[in-house]
DNA sequence: GCCTACATGTAGACTGTCTACATGAGGAAC
DNA sequence: GTTCCTCATGTAGACAGTCTACATGTAGGC
């Protein structure tokens, strides 16, 4: 998967996996792979910079929690966060429907087949 | 159309917007901007530059020529371009299924709502 | 003691897109 | 004859999000 093509769309997935409910970094990652069926092995160089930005605009809230001795920090959607998730599920539709328009290979030969 | 959504896919669409046959990049401007219905702006300051990356790595090639007294740079698919809009092609189906499943609010309610 | 899995985080490199600007021809308006 | 729009190409520098690589620390197996 190149890395730049998810330029972008990170957000959307990010809060997308947190809809189902609050969970913490690392299991977001996890979360991700899992429902890539593997494909997408986000970096925590990349995770967990692009969850601070999104509680710092005020899209996720967290808390801090200690399960088996180890500090997690969990990450919830706020109103803020849902709404903006509609918004990236139908720029995703346009977006995905537009260059998928452009790359259809709608070549026609117009005499011969 | 956030503009980082089209990192990386931004070759995929130059190179398929050649495939029909040789442009220069006013008219790839114009052509991708009509087949997208007029969602796809993409400045002069993409075009141009992505252009000369694409030739300079060998997918594209391009001659000038002058119309009406103005001078056009046209380029057309090497081969290799056209191997590289296979790789695109297939890469992006990978991609908009994997964000496509993430996306998908796919939250069954498994007891109460 | 050493290794792996779990868990979070930062610094700095990288790179492609964007804004803004520079250049210049053709043609219509007036 | 200069003003304005369209056509046409190009560059410099800002911007910003992802990546690599590193730093830190706990738990538990062996």
């Amino acid at each position: 998967m190149n890395p730049d093509a998810l330029r972008g769309h990170m957000d959307a997935l990010l809060l997308s996996v947190l809809e189902r409910g609050p969970l913490h970094g690392y299991a977001i990652i996890e979360a991700l792979q899992e429902r890539s069926g593997g494909v997408l092995n986000v970096p925590t160089g990349t995770v967990y910079p692009a969850l601070r930005r999104l509680e710092r605009i005020g899209h996720l809230d967290s808390e801090w929690a200690t399960v088996g001795g180890r500090k997690r920090r969990t990450y919830r959607l706020t109103e803020s966060g849902r709404k903006q998730l509609e918004g990236e599920r139908s720029a995703w539709r346009e977006f995905a429907g537009v260059i998928g328009s452009v790359l259809r290979a709608d070549v026609r030969p117009s005499s011969s087949g």
